[in-house]
DNA sequence: TCGACATCTGACCGATCGGTCAGTACAGTG
DNA sequence: CACTGTACTGACCGATCGGTCAGATGTCGA
């Protein structure tokens, strides 16, 4: 692994564990092992380092996103394997996922903040499975919030959660169940 | 109100809203209109103040966890009152509820958080109404968590949320939902 | 009139912040 | 050999951080 990388990835479990204005670039170098120029020789700013870093997870996200449109003709039908994908998504990003949801109220300016805003709006449209009502945006807000936060809460703190098998299933399970209409039984799937 | 209530006040919206890390002293004095030297008179230091600030809610939550135990008799019956207790708690607290939700990671030794952990703990625990299996309580922390940041975004982001009243009604009734067993139809109540 | 006390302030402290810059070490290339 | 570009570093900058302290001001009851 590069220099460069051995940051990106001490700045994400910096910024996930102690918040993007709790942490240092030196806190970030001595991490990594290296000295403070290095870490602003290979990103131009603080707040570079952080777009650097939650890259990989917008991108990710972005191209999920760009995948809805061919889903949307049977939307019921679609749903699972969609909510699927965003979990699997979620939980693989898990760090960026934490500095997303946990910050993005201190970092509203920041671009990489306001890409994923966007990002969660396109996707909470899509998966809306009836007349989106403010009840149902509501509780589809609820469930997609509250699975960002328990997967946030995983990656940052030292008490027990459930295997990461375990949790995906019961989150597809959940989100499936919030987002159907309300006599909805979603049966949910094994694999993607 | 006492220059010692603005302060609190202003401390509270200030760490809500940009974090207790990426707050100074220097900022809540300046949104109070005083000065830097008279923040440190009322409160020892900048955790003092937070500690202070989160206080009010704490306790309100801990009266609530005390309350519990008389109502363990028939659990099922009594979840819908303490669910509206709940949730009508945590709105009348939201700044508070915002700061714990979204930097308990980053203050881990902070007591005011120590203590937000600790009653978290006991009204999960209490309001699992089957066998504590990892799925229900899995369920039950994807709904807390998501009603406390739907609450915590509400408090400091600018983008529309439904009413209060609306909100309320579809806090209680997911809730509810999430920690009822599988096949039960839950009735909200209007009032407490 | 005289302390006693609460409230508040500006000057100041050492530490740390994000960031700049000149310069070093070195590998590759002609 | 000289030159170039990449990786990296320590010294340094002004600003701000949380916090201390000596006093100023006003309001009390004795």
């Amino acid at each position: 692994m590069t220099t460069r990388d051995e940051i990106l990835q001490a700045a994400l479990e910096r910024f996930a564990r102690f918040g993007y204005l709790g942490s240092s670039i030196q806190q970030i170098a001595d991490d990594v092992g290296t000295s403070k120029s290095s870490v602003l020789y290979h990103f131009d700013s603080k707040e570079a380092l952080l777009e650097a870093a939650m890259q990989p997870t917008m991108d990710a996200l972005t191209d999920l996103v760009g995948a809805l449109p061919a889903l949307q003709e049977d939307k019921l039908a679609a749903a699972p394997a969609l909510v699927t994908r965003f979990v699997d998504t979620l939980m693989a990003h898990s760090a960026a996922v934490s500095i997303f949801v946990t910050q993005r109220g201190a970092l509203q300016d920041v671009p990489a903040i306001v890409r994923g805003n966007q990002i969660v709006d396109a996707i909470a449209a899509t998966l809306v499975l009836e007349a989106p009502t403010t009840r149902t945006l509501t509780r589809l807000s609820i469930g997609l919030a509250g699975v960002a936060f328990i997967l946030a809460d995983a990656s940052e703190t030292t008490h027990e959660h459930p295997s990461p098998a375990e949790m995906r299933e019961i989150f597809i399970e959940t989100l499936l169940e919030l987002c159907m209409p309300e006599d909805g039984t979603v049966e949910t799937r094994k694999d993607a």
